[in-house]
DNA sequence: CGACGGGACGC
DNA sequence: CGACGGGACGC
């Protein structure tokens, strides 16, 4: 009843949930609403007629609450005849007011949806995961890279009937964000650079953090190592972004070994976005430099660290090769344990890297409940909270760690290129005992400003925002 | 005093 | 061939 009157933005929503009925004229709305309603739950019946004579142009809407009930009644219904001696009826999914057509819409365009899937998924899976409960599956195909063979985590599913492709649309798992295929001649796909061979083989391969050339060839495989570079247990780090104290010191202290970091000022108190890290032995220095020079921190900030001479590891000539052979030992030693290096985390690639942490280190004052269980992905989010970060946005991990405490934690979400994020919860309890706790205060040297989110600016949905 | 993402093609 | 009404009300 209140649905009835909506702003025009609600016309048609969910997508596909109105039927567009032909009908002899001397159809009623109350024969249609009789019929249609056991195939569910009915917002609205309109029999459109003539203004001056009232009488029906045999033309009706009908709209559902759910876009399966509508296909499912498209199905049953279309070529009925509701009243003995009147017509078969035609019953179609009506076009969306706001599309201008009045071209019927095909099964076509309502019979093969389009799923986001884990990359690991065969055809196989798709097709067992989507054809259990929605029915036999007509085809379905994975989105591959066309060079390598690799899921791109895309799938197709095709199905032979609308009310199939809706029921799995509106019950699937919310994290295969199933939605209608565009179908493929119609719309000449809109942009393809996602996943370009060059992002592609960016993904694949990482020579950068993966491979040891101390272990291979010698210490001079990097291009820009110069003969003069030095070998020392001290290194300076330089960041073209604004970095913190801390953010260095969680970095750099992935590494064993580090005892003593700092962020440089200069005369006035502001940073110059170096910092110095000493460790106590020469592998450790090595093997920093080696990962983190030229490493992506904040992402898109490549860092630059060199060694750099405090006096006390300089030596001859002959003393400086001799330094650097113990260094050279050591990395084989660390790369080529049979066991790894204990001291390092391992990625599911089993090589060390400081881009995976797996468990962030959180620096604060503030007493920290307990972590907590993150709600599932596709909970209803009542509560989303507003954070502002100064200078930088915590990264994403220590943001789950630190924002998960207060329960049903979501998801956390960070606008590309702006400082502040968006921390969306299943309870509204939670979001507030976070803004209580955490507005205001500073973690790993990164102050936040805590606060409820406004609602979301609503327009041009195609889809519903899942937030 | 900062503000809203992600995903496209073979019988 | 067969395509778009009715009536709305709180910060």
């Amino acid at each position: 009843m209140e649905d009835a009157f909506r702003p025009s933005t609600d016309l048609d929503d969910p997508p596909n949930s109105r039927l567009f009925l032909v009908t002899s004229k001397s159809i009623t709305e109350d024969m249609i609403r009789e019929q249609f309603s056991l195939f569910g739950e009915i917002q609205d019946v309109w029999v459109v007629k003539d203004k001056q004579t009232k009488e029906s142009k045999g033309v009706s809407f009908v709209k559902f609450t759910k876009s399966s009930e509508a296909c499912t009644a498209m199905e049953e219904m279309h070529g009925k005849c509701l009243v003995e001696g009147t017509k078969p009826i035609k019953v179609f999914i009506a076009q969306a007011r706001s599309s201008g057509s009045h071209r019927d819409v095909e099964d076509e365009e309502l019979t093969r949806i389009f799923v986001m899937i884990p990359k690991t998924f065969t055809e196989d899976d798709l097709k067992e995961t989507f054809k259990v409960e929605y029915g036999d599956i007509e085809y379905c195909i994975i989105v591959k890279n066309k060079t390598t063979g690799e899921s791109k985590g895309l799938g197709y599913v095709r199905y032979h009937k609308p009310s199939q492709a809706a029921t799995a649309i509106e019950n699937c798992e919310k994290t295969y964000r199933a939605i209608l295929a565009e179908p493929r001649n119609k719309t000449p796909a809109p942009d393809n650079d996602y996943f370009s061979p060059a992002r592609a083989e960016h993904v694949q391969g990482d020579p950068g953090m993966t491979s040891y050339p101390f272990v291979d060839s010698g210490f001079h495989t990097r291009g820009d190592m110069r003969g003069t570079d030095i070998i020392t247990r001290c290194l300076m780090v330089s960041s073209r972004a604004s970095i913190t104290q801390d953010q260095v010191y969680s970095l750099f202290d992935l590494i064993p070994g580090m005892d003593y970091c700092e962020m440089q000022q200069d005369s006035y108190g502001f940073s110059t976005g170096q910092a110095m890290i000493r460790y106590n032995n020469l592998g450790s220095a090595v093997y920093a430099k080696n990962k983190l020079d030229g490493f992506e921190y904040p992402p898109g900030n490549r860092l630059a660290v060199t060694h750099i001479d405090d006096g006390q590891d300089r030596r001859s000539p002959v003393g400086r090769m001799a330094m650097q052979l113990v260094a050279a030992q050591m990395m084989s030693i660390v790369c080529n344990a049979p066991t790894g290096p204990p001291p390092l985390r391992k990625t599911s690639t089993g090589y060390p890297s400081p881009a995976v942490p797996q468990s962030p280190r959180v620096q604060t004052d503030v007493a920290l409940p307990p972590l907590q269980k993150l709600a599932p992905s596709d909970s209803r989010v009542k509560e989303r909270l507003f954070v502002v970060f100064k200078p930088l946005p915590l990264p994403m991990d220590v943001l789950e760690d630190v924002f998960c405490r207060f329960g049903s934690l979501v998801e956390v979400f960070l606008v590309p290129g702006r400082n502040v994020g968006y921390m969306k919860y299943a309870e509204r309890k939670s979001a507030d005992d976070a803004m209580a706790t955490l507005h205001g205060q500073m973690v790993n040297g990164v102050k936040m400003k805590v606060m409820r989110a406004d609602p979301p600016k609503e327009e041009s949905h195609k889809r519903q925002r899942t937030y």
